[in-house]
DNA sequence: CCCTTTACATTGCGACTGTATTGCAAAAGG
DNA sequence: CCTTTTGCAATACAGTCGCAATGTAAAGGG
């Protein structure tokens, strides 16, 4: 029967495997027998694809982002043509919080990865591209979108900084149970309420 | 020699080798024997001191906000008395962001320990308690200071939960290496700016 | 039809883990 | 002085880890 399967198939069916273990368990849980039992496969089989474990590390690590990059092009999408700078950023941020149980699931693997990257610099590159081409994104809108752009109240650059910040601490907040996602959202909301006000 | 030793002490001098194991090379590389060889004491001493390994990370854990709470009230009492309330913010603020390198140690260790409790509960009611104290005393401060507040356009509990976010959210993204100390606090002066702005 | 390649499964190895156990020297209390 | 307690060291043990090596069944190419 060999010779028939799709490589990236069988990865992403690992990679999968991997998130719903590091989910529940965290990152130092992930090992080759665990991943394999939690897929239903065998421990040669995920060492077939994955020569090692660095390797399996890494490749979910980009499947985090995707899954990320992904979430946000469908909020954006649902919107429409040409949506207003402010609701375009509302949807984005909020498809990026961790509201529903799917979401608090990726994103305690996406915050386990942060903490992993944060101390191997060499795998980090993948989430550091994601937030620069983020943030350029979300400063163009800003300063196509606020009032307070024209008289130099606000700098687009700057505030995009901080608009993205909000947006992680929330997530790392609710991740850790410090408050409800509606909290989060609602603050989400206020802070873009100050950045787009009139007058 | 023994009786005369201060318990208090010994847990401090080994919960600061965990932290430096746990700064260099992340939370699952502190094992009893890397963190007695770190403190340069023998892996008998560490399991006299804690009995299991989970005792001694919850120790380090509350080594951890220990510091952080330090932190704040060394740079609160820098003020003198009856600080501004924006001046007083943008100090604890400030003094919880990585600026240095003794804070992105400590960042390190607090990210880690971030995931670390967002997959096991039963840990979190430490960072869970210290982020709501903070909240309230922050939600105060905007409420007696912001002139925002006064005609609504600025909800200080609201306000408090997202400038909470942009400090963790900046910081995170700092210790990922995304952007530099110094566009950190220039996207929290820029925030500041907005919640305090007049008119 | 053979033979190479692919797709696994199994097994084994050395290193490391947390924890329990045991041993022993030194100080303090009676 | 002697006994108990304390402080620590060393060792043993069962389990897990990543990884390498080996075996085997099946499909396709010549």
């Amino acid at each position: 029967m060999p010779r028939r399967v799709d490589h990236r198939e069988r990865r992403a069916l690992i990679a999968d495997a991997l998130m719903r273990v590091a989910a529940e368990q965290g990152l130092e849980a992930v090992s080759l027998r665990h991943v394999a039992a939690a897929a239903e496969v065998s421990a040669g089989m995920v060492q077939h694809y994955f020569r090692t474990r660095d390797e399996m590390m890494t490749f979910a690590l980009a499947v985090v982002s995707e899954r990320n990059e992904a979430r946000v092009r469908r909020a954006v999408e649902a919107l429409g043509a040409t949506p207003a700078p402010r609701a375009l950023l509302r949807a984005m941020l909020a498809a990026l919080l961790p509201l529903d149980e799917e979401r608090r699931a990726d994103g305690r693997v996406a915050l386990a990865f942060l903490a992993y990257t944060a101390v191997r610099p060499a795998v980090a590159a993948a989430l550091h591209g994601e937030t620069t081409a983020l943030l350029a994104f979300v400063a163009g809108q800003i300063a196509a979108g606020s009032p307070l752009v024209a008289d130099g109240r606000v700098d687009p650059e700057r505030a995009a900084v901080g608009l993205l910040a909000v947006m992680e601490g929330l997530g790392v907040h609710v991740l850790g149970g410090h408050y409800p996602p509606e909290t989060a959202l609602a603050a989400l909301d206020a802070q873009l309420d100050l950045l787009f006000a009139p007058g």
